[in-house]
DNA sequence: GCGCCTTCATAACG
DNA sequence: CCGTTATGAAGGCG
């Protein structure tokens, strides 16, 4: 009697995800733990077995104990071993991992919106802590210079000790529900965070016999990252090599056995297991060394066992992805390359300018339409920087004096007092936590051009490009990939006092913007009350309301063209560079998450209302 | 459960 | 700008 693959529902996920509006379900492939073990003594396929270093031996070697081919993959926890556990973990600093597999089915929208924006909660937490954790490191080392940075695990343990960590206490197989095809990441960390890939630095994560009912491991996610030379990667078939037999200096020196990870991925083929695909590799504008891609899920086809370049066997997976996903993260971050080295070749029809800024901006900013012949934005100036009614440089505050720190600034400037005894950015010129008000040094300060305290006022770094989409009318992407917590540009246009904003809109111009609509979103920016209990969010300095509006009528910038989302991956923090009258402050967009090349920017416009046409999109 | 081993990290150093 | 080295932590497994 064959067992056969059973999904099964089960009804504890919503209390699992807390998710409140719970309409999906959890479908899990179990077959008979006793099924499995009758059936343990085959006839020996022996062409799983180890290698023993010689290759005629590989097909009669048959000394190594297997699973039936047939048996599948077990995924419940037998009773007596999570009671085990349930007893130990009052000892255990961490619990041990999951031994559940799951499969996540039928997420309804809300469900998917509920997963998304808990893990974009997630990514912002971890990546403006670590923006501050690495800076408290920075300042460490040149005191003390052996100590060692490294802020991408200190903030994981940070997260997993206050139990932050996502899909712990499941093991998903394929999609993380609230990650999407294209997600990038900075630190490898990251993935372990959010649950997309468990293994700090082994490529392949995978359920171990120990934990697995049957004692077969089961593979669930992998990471291309070109770690192993006879890797072949073609997009949707990847030949991925199997772990084992390096030395230290990554370097091939003795065959691979078919075990742990390796059989894991064996296995996995066997039950039809789709495996997590993560690429990692070099990629301009990343943090560190290499960017993670989320790329989908793939199939398992085929396995086999050769000599590798090095003259030792190695073990090799073809991966195949399936079908009906979007276009893969990493293909797009390498079209968006190859249109910065060729925008007309790259992209021949659609493009509408190479500037719309007209050389004011230091970047071009494209203008791209491929589906209509609507050219709107050629029909406005561009405008830099926001203009001020002329009142408001005048020195009304009587805090125009600024710092004199003529070899750069130090935490004991003048400014830096002013922002409460602390730069806003980091040494990246990543914005430190989200404040009500982030003053530069500006006009009146001696400190050179290249102070850390000047950021947002040296305009835009990136490539922008305003594009034409059905979903949203206009939106702004960007060919760079941006990370969390840059800067990426003003949001423009002429300044109009309240008064002047009421005579605007007797007649009948409804182009106003009005900064006080804008979420508050810089408040998530440095949000650690979830790690530190006693923080407290910043509200130093404090500055009276907003009351003027902005006019896009005429002049305004590429923000405009940004598209609203209750889920932004943008927001706006207000900062004073170049006049000190608290009640006009720029408002500054800075990126709340990575934000991969081409994928459309958005802010969170506040309430619904008519002054913006700009349709809710959630990426 | 403890300790050992492995691991497609990472940054610093030369 | 490389290759190497030191540090590091989590998970698998004996």
């Amino acid at each position: 009697m064959e067992p056969k693959l059973e999904p099964i529902d089960v009804p504890l996920v919503s209390d699992y995800f807390q998710n409140p509006n719970p309409n999906f379900s959890l479908n899990v492939p179990v077959v008979d733990a006793n099924a499995a073990v009758e059936t343990q003594r085959s006839d020996g396929n022996n062409d799983r077995s180890e290698f023993n270093g010689n290759l005629d031996s590989i097909e009669e070697n048959d000394d190594v104990e297997f699973t039936d081919p047939d048996a599948l993959a077990l995924v419940q926890v037998p009773e007596q071993q999570e009671l085990a556990n349930v007893e130990s973990s009052y000892r255990r600093k961490h619990p041990p991992r999951s031994a559940e597999l799951v499969r996540v089915t039928n997420l309804e929208i809300e469900d998917e919106r509920y997963f998304r924006e808990l893990v974009r909660k997630t990514r912002i937490l971890y990546d403006s802590l670590r923006i501050n954790v690495m800076l408290d490191d920075e300042r460490r080392r040149s005191l003390m210079p052996r100590v060692r940075a490294r802020s991408d695990m200190k903030v994981a343990s940070l997260m997993r000790d206050s139990g932050l960590w996502l899909n712990q206490d499941k093991r998903i197989v394929g999609p993380i529900p609230g990650i999407h095809v294209g997600d990038v990441f900075c630190y490898r960390m990251e993935l372990c965070v959010l649950g997309i890939h468990g293994q700090i630095q082994a490529g392949i994560d995978y359920l171990s016999m120990k934990m697995s009912s049957n004692g077969e491991p089961i593979a669930t996610s992998v990471i291309v990252s070109g770690g192993y030379e006879d890797d072949e990667d073609s997009g949707d078939v990847i030949v991925y090599t199997g772990h084992g037999g390096q030395d230290k200096n990554s370097r091939q020196v003795v065959h691979q056995k078919l075990e742990g990870g390796n059989l894991g991925m064996e296995r996995s083929m066997h039950h039809e297991v789709e495996v997590r695909v993560v690429r990692g590799f070099k990629y301009k504008g990343g943090a560190g060394d290499k960017i993670y891609v989320y790329d989908g899920i793939y199939k398992i086809t085929e396995y086999w066992f050769e000599i590798g370049k090095s003259g030792f066997g190695v073990y090799k997976f073809k991966l195949v992805r399936m079908e009906g996903q979007p276009e893969m993260g990493s293909a797009i971050l390498k079209f968006a390359e190859s249109i910065q080295a060729n925008p007309l070749e790259a992209r021949p029809v659609g493009y509408v300018s190479l500037d719309i800024s007209r050389n004011n901006e230091k970047v071009p900013v494209f203008l791209f339409n491929d589906i209509d012949d609507n050219h709107e934005p050629m029909g406005y100036d561009y405008q830099v920087t926001t203009i001020f009614p002329p009142f408001v440089y005048h020195n009304v505050n009587g805090h125009g004096g600024g710092c004199d720190c003529v070899d750069g600034c130090t935490l004991d400037c003048a400014c830096a007092k002013k922002n409460g005894g602390k730069f806003a950015y980091d040494l990246n010129r990543h914005l430190l936590r989200g404040k009500p008000l982030v003053i530069e040094c500006g006009l009146f300060c001696s400190c050179p051009p290249n102070c850390c305290n000047r950021v947002s006022q040296k305009g835009v770094r990136n490539k922008f490009e305003v594009f034409r989409s059905m979903e949203t009318g206009w939106g702004v992407r960007s060919l760079d990939l941006i990370q969390a917590g840059s800067f990426i540009c003003e949001y423009t246009g002429v300044v109009l006092t309240k008064g002047q904003a009421q005579l605007f809109t007797m007649n009948g111009e409804d182009s106003l913007v009005y900064p006080s609509r804008f979420g508050e979103r810089w408040a998530e920016w440095g949000d650690f009350s979830q790690v530190y209990s006693d923080d407290v969010r910043p509200s130093y300095p404090s500055i009276p309301p907003l009351e003027f509006a902005i006019d896009v009528s005429k002049v305004r910038n590429v923000a405009c063209y940004m598209s609203h989302s209750p889920c932004p991956n943008v927001f706006v923090q207000l900062v004073m560079y170049d006049h000190s009258n608290y009640a006009f402050p720029h408002l500054m967009l800075f990126a709340m998450e990575n934000i991969p090349p081409l994928r459309e920017l958005s802010l969170d416009y506040g309430a619904a209302d008519e002054w913006t046409e700009k349709l809710a999109i959630c990426n």
